[in-house]
DNA sequence: CATTCTTAGACAGCTTAACTTTCCAACTAC
DNA sequence: GTAGTTGGAAAGTTAAGCTGTCTAAGAATG
């Protein structure tokens, strides 16, 4: 198909669609003549994945070139393949350069086995610097209950990846890493509201 | 103090305090002259919350006003209130309309007591959506899980709510709402890499 | 073949958000 | 009284993410 055909059939704007093969995010189609290419089903379903990156995952068009470049890598081992996949994923404002100590204090305390380096460890220590200054008080059993709750869901997010397929495996841990965090957030504020009317009701 | 001073306090740029004060995040000072206003330390403190919310919470300058202006109400109910926190806290895009029924189906069959037109359901929707459009399949017992870590997490922060006094009340639940998220997320992240790194080395 | 439509690619322009700078008259501190 | 500061308004800036315009080259149709 050509690229009127792929706009239409993916509802993004052809002037978008140019934009994303300009900023690479999007394969350029296999060329027929100086002013003419070819585009397949991967371009479209390349599209809803960028356009599922770019809207709810919230990524910036740099980051989601990076993504989208672990998605495409041949990859590497499984575990360097999480890491890979969450170094290009988004750590937001890293200008700042938060104290990572008190981070790191609960990390330990709950050995969990992390790089002391690791974006990650960043956004956990300004979140919890943004709590402080904001006036929140986080006793360590508050976080407790956090990390555990996060860790069963991790244990189960890894037995998921499927690992026949590296290629396959990269896809599955960046887009179920990502496009996960919106659904998981949704879900507790949920839960919140169904707390909050069942003690009401009660 | 004034202005100067609540600016180097506070760590924020003068010009960006007063752009604050024209957008309506800040409150006004105490005028004590035509061109001369005191700020207190509520003042710095308010500064802040503002920055931690526009920045860790990744809120535009309307929401924010929308969040604080609930967090400065008198308050309702303790119910109606998480409620009032809830819908004025960020939905992403709202001008996608998702369909709803997917998610509808799961809040159903978790039988919890949720608004149907509640903001967190349209999150939820179009989490779902951007994932089935990635081409990520989320099989209901995943959806289960996630769910039941939600509500655990959501039993739990509601039970800690401050409830002796409404203001202080609203200020728990949006500041915690909204603030604990990037933590929860970092939290996940982690887990992966703590899991991902004890498989490989078993 | 002639006419009309579409295309790739380059580039300038637009829109929004969040500041940032400039300005001025009114004050304050020395 | 003179140098510096302030509140308030308004214009300017920057970056991101598109969107529109243009041009020469092909495609589609009769």
């Amino acid at each position: 198909m050509r690229i009127s055909e792929l706009a239409r059939r993916s509802g993004v704007p052809i002037g978008t669609v140019k934009y994303y093969l300009r900023e690479g995010l999007l394969p350029a189609g296999e060329p027929t003549a100086a002013t003419q290419a070819q585009y397949g089903e991967e371009h479209v379903a390349r599209l809803a994945l960028i356009r599922a990156l770019l809207g709810t995952g919230g990524l910036s068009i740099s980051t989601a070139r990076a993504v989208l470049a672990a998605v495409d890598d041949p990859a590497l081992s499984p575990h360097d393949m999480i890491g890979a996949a969450h170094s290009a994923l988004p750590t937001m404002a890293e200008n700042e350069r938060p104290d990572l100590s008190t981070a790191q204090a609960h990390l330990r305390r709950w050995e969990w086995q992390v790089h002391e380096d690791s974006p990650a460890v960043s956004s956990m220590a300004q979140g919890l610097q943004a709590l402080q200054a904001a006036g929140f008080d986080t006793p360590d059993q508050m976080l407790d209950r956090y990390a555990r709750a996060a860790y069963e869901l991790g244990e189960q997010d890894v037995a998921d990846v499927p690992m026949d397929s590296p290629a396959e495996a990269v896809r599955y841990v960046v887009i179920g890493t990502l496009l996960l965090e919106p659904v998981l957030l949704a879900l507790r504020r949920l839960a919140h509201e169904d707390v909050s009317a069942r003690r009401l009701s009660s």
